[in-house]
DNA sequence: ATATTATTTTAGGCTAGCCTAAAATAATTA
DNA sequence: TAATTATTTTAGGCTAGCCTAAAATAATAT
């Protein structure tokens, strides 16, 4: 069985691949805070187990066997998260934390009980999509926030849940999935734009609209 | 933090010295499934750090900074027990192992939320009582059904965890927490007994029936 | 009391997963 | 295109936590 730390690395490189054209090994040490010379070395040896394809050089990327270990370790993470915030009532911005240890000794027996006790969710806390037992992930094709049109109403269907920060800002400003938000104003000098959710209007920066994902 | 090793080491020791008079290396590598010489380069470091109190060829035992360290993981292992059983449907023969785990990455946060689900339970699935979060805990004085006197009635608080395939047996005689048992016959030549659970009788080794615990 | 056996410790070694410093390669700028 | 800068890899090293084999000590049997 793969290690905390190798599961580690094919999570995060399958994640990178998603948001980044290439993976390459500074940007892998830094979202993993270990040093590049380090990252080599076990980007090597995933290679050679067949993980990983690394051309040296030019960036590395996950094989068909990589990738299933991947999503089974995400498929556990945001099945926790799930349960995090259903069960356990925590808020949703402490589960990232939390679900970043248990995603590497939850068993399969535990998986299962707690897909069960959930009634079988398709997207955890965030909106993001849950792998399915057999490996497959729900593509979404959701619009930013940030790129919405002046006067639109939308939906939150995710939202970005890489920094807990933000996350606990936008639970304040009463931003959650599934709310109606209108797009009153964009303002073309910063990127920013004032929204209604509910009966309050918020200013919202670009940095946040664009971390915030609707569907018209 | 200590780390994972450090924990099961710690706690060994100190359920060791619980059951036994002398924690032996020998003794701790076998529960700990180690060589005995790596138990005693382990033991110099937990002494050196003021964990543990080691008198060479001697013996071993928990200081109080020990003893502490090992009622905050037996307290996380408990509750994480219970919450199995409670909330998680787990059958009793299966959730140490799970418990296991999970008391090495269980953050306080995770603690008092279980704590607080389960409404602050004093016991685990087992009989056992949980530390308190201040590192006292409750000693139980109870009575091995196997001495329990030829026709007594008794009542089941505890059975001892450490044997899964003993537990799922326990459950197929009916046995579980709080059962009142009566004693029917006891026989000399093997010490095994028979017992009446509800309407049904059921013979109970000497073994079996010096891993239960009872109270008058 | 001595010899034998069992237990414990010491000595030396290994692997995973990290590190820093230096060398190799690629990308960028002049 | 050459020089400079940035990125990546290689080389060598470290620690935690385990191992086996041999030496030291303790316990037991004669």
């Amino acid at each position: 069985m793969p290690s905390i730390s190798v599961e580690n690395y094919l999570k995060n490189i399958f994640e990178l691949e998603a948001s980044e054209k290439k993976v390459t090994t500074t940007l892998l040490a830094a979202k993993l805070k270990i040093s590049p010379a380090s990252v080599t070395d076990m980007v090597k040896k995933l290679s050679q187990k067949g993980f990983l394809r690394h051309v040296p050089y030019k960036g590395v990327e996950v094989t068909e066997k990589g990738k299933r270990s991947a999503l089974k370790i995400i498929r556990k993470h945001r099945l926790w998260e799930m349960f995090l915030v259903e069960v356990l009532h925590f808020s949703w911005d402490k589960i990232h934390e939390e679900a970043e240890e248990f995603e590497h000794i939850m068993s399969e027996r535990m998986e299962e009980k707690v897909d069960e006790v959930l009634g079988f969710p398709k997207v955890d806390p965030h909106g993001d999509p849950i792998p399915q037992k057999d490996g497959t992930i729900k593509k979404m094709n959701l619009q930013p926030l940030g790129e919405a049109e002046e006067g639109a109403t939308v939906r939150v269907l995710r939202v970005n849940d890489s920094n807990p920060e933000m996350l606990q800002y936008a639970s304040s400003i009463g931003l959650s999935l599934n709310k109606r938000i209108i797009v009153k104003q964009k303002n073309k000098f910063d990127n920013s734009m004032i929204i209604r959710i509910g009966a309050k209007e918020t200013v919202v920066s670009s940095v946040l609209a664009h971390n915030i994902f609707v569907e018209g």
